[in-house]
DNA sequence: GCCCACAATGAAAGCCCTTTTATATTCACT
DNA sequence: AGTGAATATAAAAGGGCTTTCATTGTGGGC
């Protein structure tokens, strides 16, 4: 391994000045800079991070915080989608992405002290429980964080405008005739789960539908499963709904299934719209109707914030609100004239 | 930050007694170890991993080179399922992982450029090209390395048996009573294509049927797209196929429209086989019976195989294939009575 | 001819930790 | 009391890099 050293040793210049050359430094002359730069490749010397960082303090490192409470893990589309954007953002500015786990060494510890250990610049998180207190912990501390699909003004934040996009699924829905519209949600306490929902009442408020008794029924963790069973009630309801805006798009696959099982057909018995624009969804048939999120826009400028943040620009917590679009298929359609 | 010489001052023993309770030396008193350990907690101590791992030569982390020829990035779901259950075992052995790119710093420079400015310990790749000169470059070199699906004596490899994979499929579709069994390829030059190609030529000739004429259609990409493409090329045949293995996933998808779109129904006129069980495949219509690999296994063996690497055991390259299975779902059935 | 500013280089200290080697202490046993 | 092990602790030398501060040399202005 050729290190500085053997640089100085063999061009005759001092580690010192080896080193000013490597960091355009002002200065060292021009012609030094060059033969130092040219011995450096001829002897195949290459940096050493760790080296670098325990003087500079500087990692160049961010740490990828990823749980989700299903257990999917990492397979998660979504954050598939969008921490390859964010990935190549970092990657041209110079970072690296490490994943953060709670162990390290094999023993349980906590993010925030992985994040210490390893010396991270700063962490992109994705998490489905934003109360697990070894998160908080990390929160609280003095480590540039930016978090996606949250809100709180302890961190820099990027999601997008879930009310907006129930607005434009309820919206869309009004748009094909529909009165009828019903809710399945996301179930719990996920931040995005709970926006879209407030945005379905706000919508429905607005066209001065009201949101009638039993409309809005739970399906858990956004499963097809729960949807599936959330679609069922709906449709036990005396006076059913036309057209369903389901929280997501595993939930609204469950609920075409359970309305087909049902002996309904989708669309022309009852539309249905999804949330997310998961890849699935261009593949079932009907084709699903729903709301894309612009995951690489999510994913870059969760990257730029965080990156800013690092650098020690723009102090206030920057929550950042990106919009959404409907994506139409096939799956929606105009009441049926029952 | 408190470092080992805080405690030292604080305990009155020395930073190397310090290290040395840390590390679980024999030659301090456990009486000196216990009161070094409160203290460090006390002082919310936390180890340097830069510093350790300039003078041990060990960063306890694990490089992931992922390059997807498509530019679906990370992504790709087989990906995702692999690497999340070989992050669960690399964390419970102490190890983090971290993507390698082949720029470091903003500028180009190659991946074992960047494995070794970046000191870690080994790789898993994940290629779709294993021809890039850098990737060669890195293979060539002494860190330790595991491969998914690729086959090569100069490093350790991972992947299901493609060819018993494909063995499997056209006997699934003969044991239903199909003879004109044709195939989708891959296309071009990934290593699971080839394997799986030579895998249905095998079957068909140790069924002595055969491969007639033009009953290999190419397909680029695994894209569904291509998928359709060939299916149009294969149900043009004079004696066209009653069954189609497609090598992927997608490509089956795509085929699956095709023959839809040319007024045959699935599986009652032609069955199609998949491969991969991507989620996509429970949900598409008729749900699409496929092949499917273990890839959690995938993921775990790969990760024991590399850090077993890197600890220095076994010097010969290990060559895994796991075994993978038929999931039967509705795209086949026995060949209609024409 | 002298002083100053400036350009170019280098010495040395420091970042935090591990490990080899040396020293000090204890104890068992003759 | 004296020797030889153990046992317990510490000193010091790295590991590779950056950065502050000092040093040397050069030319311009007076």
């Amino acid at each position: 391994m050729t290190t500085i050293y053997d640089i100085a040793k063999k061009t005759g210049y001092s580690p010192t000045t080896v080193s000013k050359a490597f960091n355009n430094y002002s200065d060292v002359r021009e012609k030094t800079r060059q033969e130092i730069l040219r011995t450096a490749q001829e002897m195949g010397y290459l940096p050493n991070a760790h080296a670098r960082t325990l003087t500079t303090k500087k990692s160049w490192t961010i740490g990828v915080l990823f749980v989700e409470g299903t257990g999917a893990g990492i397979r998660h589309p979504f954050f598939s989608a969008v921490i390859e954007s964010f990935k190549q953002v970092a990657v041209a500015k110079g970072y690296a992405l490490m994943f953060i786990s709670k162990d390290v060494g094999g023993k349980q510890s906590g993010y925030l002290e992985n994040c210490r250990i390893r010396g991270v610049d700063g962490v992109v998180v994705f998490l489905s429980d934003y109360n697990d207190p070894y998160f908080l912990e990390l929160l609280e501390s003095d480590i540039p964080t930016v978090i996606l699909d949250y809100d709180t003004p302890q961190s820099h934040t990027v999601c997008s405008d879930n009310r907006a996009g129930a607005l434009l699924a309820v919206n869309y829905l009004a748009s094909l005739g529909h009165r009828r519209i019903g809710h399945i949600s996301g179930g719990g306490n996920s931040f995005p789960g709970s926006e879209r929902e407030l945005g379905y009442i706000a919508a429905m408020e607005e066209l001065g539908l009201g949101v009638p008794d039993g409309y809005i029924a739970e399906g858990a963790f956004f499963s097809r499963e729960s949807g599936y069973d959330a679609m069922l009630k709906l449709l036990e309801l005396p006076e059913c709904p036309t057209a369903v805006f389901a929280s997501g798009d595993l939930l609204a696959l469950g609920a075409v299934m359970a309305a087909k099982d049902k002996g309904l057909s989708v669309p022309s018995d009852i539309s249905v719209i999804g949330y997310d624009d998961i890849e699935l969804a261009a593949y079932v048939s009907p084709a699903l109707t729903t709301i894309r999120q612009d995951t690489e826009m999510l994913g870059t400028r969760a990257a730029e914030i965080l990156i800013a943040s690092i650098d020690g620009k723009g102090q206030d917590k920057e929550a950042l609100m990106l919009p959404v679009e409907v994506v139409v298929r096939e799956s929606c359609a105009p009441p049926g004239r029952a």
